[in-house]
DNA sequence: TCAGGCGTGAAGATCCTGTGAAAACCAGCC
DNA sequence: GGCTGGTTTTCACAGGATCTTCACGCCTGA
C-alpha cells in the first residue's frame, strides 16, 4: 500500500490484518525491482503521494509485473485521469473516500483470478519418472538421494513440472520463477535449463526431462530413454501428486 | 451487455463498434449455458433489468464461468451491494451514470486481467480429419505421432484450421500469423503452404486438407481422398473441439 | 493464346539454442 | 571491514534450425 493518508491506512490496515492478509505500507515510490522480491498479490496505490512521476511510475510497475493487481485509489479525479490510469495498466480505480470494505472487496476481486488460475498444490510431493520434487524442503530427490539444486533451480522445475506436458513459453517461464517480464535477449532460463539438465542428468541418466520447442520454449516430460528397457506403452509418463501426510 | 438504459446502451455500443469490439445487447438474462457458447470476453450486466434474480444470477454466471470478465453496472448503490457483487464473483462495480470512456477502459483492464491469468489452457486440442492440433504443445499429431511442425508452420495451420472451411485471403494470413502487413509481392505464405502440405501428406496421406483459391487464397478443409475408400456422406468432414480434461 | 498467379527447389540470410567461462552478486564468517 | 565459497547474471561464440528470397516453369482463368 502506497499511501499518506494515515486515517485511511489504518482503517484499512486493521481490517485487513484482522482479515489475516500481510500488507505493508509505505508513504513513497518503492523502486520496481523491490516490488518484484515483495511477491505481492496486489498494490494499493494513491498517485497524490508521488505527485509528478505517479503515471510514469504506474506504467513501469504495470509493465514490469503483469501479474501484480494494481488499484488506484485516490482523490475524485476526471473520467480523463482514471481512464488514464485504467489504459496504463491499473486494474481498478477507486475514488476518495471510500468505505473499507468496499476496497477490499476490491483487492480480493483482482487478486481473485490469479489465484484461481493457479491452485497451487503446494503442499503435496510430485512424483515424476525417477524424480519426487518436493516444495517443502526446496529440492528434488532420486531413490532417495539430493539432486542438490539452487533455489532458482528447484522454482525453475518445479515451475515446469507443474505445467507437465505443456510446452512453456520462455518469457512465461521467465515471468512466473523471476517474478518480472523477461528483457529482450536475456538468457537466463537457457542457462537455468542447462543447469538443471546437468543435474537431471547425473542423478538420473536414462531419463530426460526438459525437452526444447525451437523458437517457443520449454516442456517438462519424462520420458525414459531406451536403454534396452523396454519403453513404456503410454506416450507421456505418469506424474502424479503423492497423498498429503502429515507425520 | 445485458442493460435496458437504452440511452446508455446505444451510446457505449457507438463507442465499442467504433473500436473494433464485438458485442451484442439484451435487456433480459441469458442463460449460462449460451453465455458459454458466446465465447464471451466480459460481460456487462445491470442487475437492475433482473430484479430478484440477479444476485443467483451473478453467482450462477460466475462460478459456471470464471474465467469471463463480469462488470456490474447499475444506479448509486449501497456499500453493502457492491462490496455483495464483488464478492459473489464481479470483477469490477460501476455506478451509472458513467462515462462510456471509462466502462471501456474498465471493461479492457478486466479482460486484460483475464487474458494474463491463462495463458495457455485456452483451448482445447483440435480434431479435424486425422490431424490433432493441440496449441498447449504447439504441434500437430496424427495417430499420436507428430507431424513435426515448426512455429511457423504450426502457427500457419492453427490459424487456417481455426477458419476451417472459410477461405482466407493471403494478406489475412500474413497479418495474423505474421504480425504485420504482407509486403507486395511477398511468397512466404506460399512457401508455408507448401511446407505444410508436404508434412502433412507424409504423415496423413489420404487426406487433403488445404485447398487453393486461385487469386484469392487458401482454405482448410480436410477430405478424404477417394482412394479406394468410400467417401463420406457428408461434404465437409468433421471439425471439434476435444472436452478439455486433466489427467 | 496470354498475362499473371501459383508450385517448386535451393541458396543465403537470419535467428535460436547449447556451451564455456568470466564477471557480478550475496551471505556468512573471520 | 575484508574474505570466501557458492549462486546468479552476463557475454561471446559456434553449430544448427528456421525463415526469406529468388528464379524457373506449370497452371489458371479470361
Amino acid at each position: 500500500m502506497i499511501d499518506a493518508d494515515s486515517g485511511f491506512v489504518t482503517v484499512l490496515s486493521k481490517r485487513a490484518e484482522a482479515a489475516g492478509w500481510q500488507l505493508r505500507t509505505v508513504a513513497g515510490a518503492i523502486p520496481a525491482e523491490e516490488l518484484v522480491a515483495m511477491k505481492l498479490n496486489a498494490l494499493l496505490l494513491d498517485p497524490a503521494v508521488l505527485g509528478e512521476d505517479a503515471w510514469p511510475y504506474l506504467e513501469q510497475v504495470c509493465g514490469m509485473l503483469p501479474e501484480l493487481g494494481v488499484l488506484v485509489c485516490t482523490e475524485p479525479a476526471a473520467v480523463a485521469q482514471r481512464v488514464r490510469g485504467l489504459r496504463l495498466g491499473a486494474d481498478d480505480w477507486i475514488a476518495k473516500p471510500c468505505h473499507p470494505e468496499e476496497a477490499m472487496a476490491r483487492i480480493e476481486a483482482v487478486s481473485r483470478r490469479r489465484r484461481r488460475a493457479r491452485p497451487r498444490a503446494d503442499v503435496g510431493p510430485l512424483v515424476t519418472g525417477e524424480l519426487e520434487i518436493r516444495p517443502d524442503r526446496f529440492q528434488a530427490y532420486v531413490g532417495g538421494a539430493s539432486v542438490d539444486l539452487t533455489r532458482r533451480e528447484f522454482e525453475l522445475l518445479q515451475m515446469l513440472a507443474d505445467a507437465s506436458g505443456q510446452v512453456q513459453e520462455r518469457g512465461a517461464v521467465y515471468q512466473r520463477v523471476w517474478g518480472y517480464s523477461m528483457a529482450h535477449g536475456d538468457r537466463s532460463v537457457d542457462v537455468f535449463v542447462r543447469k538443471l539438465r546437468q543435474k537431471l542428468e547425473k542423478h538420473s541418466p536414462g531419463w530426460r526431462y526438459i525437452h526444447t520447442h525451437f523458437g517457443i520454449g520449454y516442456r517438462f516430460d519424462p520420458e525414459p530413454l531406451d536403454g534396452g528397457d523396454a519403453p513404456l506403452a503410454a506416450p507421456s509418463s505418469q506424474t502424479f501428486h503423492k497423498p498429503v501426510t502429515k507425520a
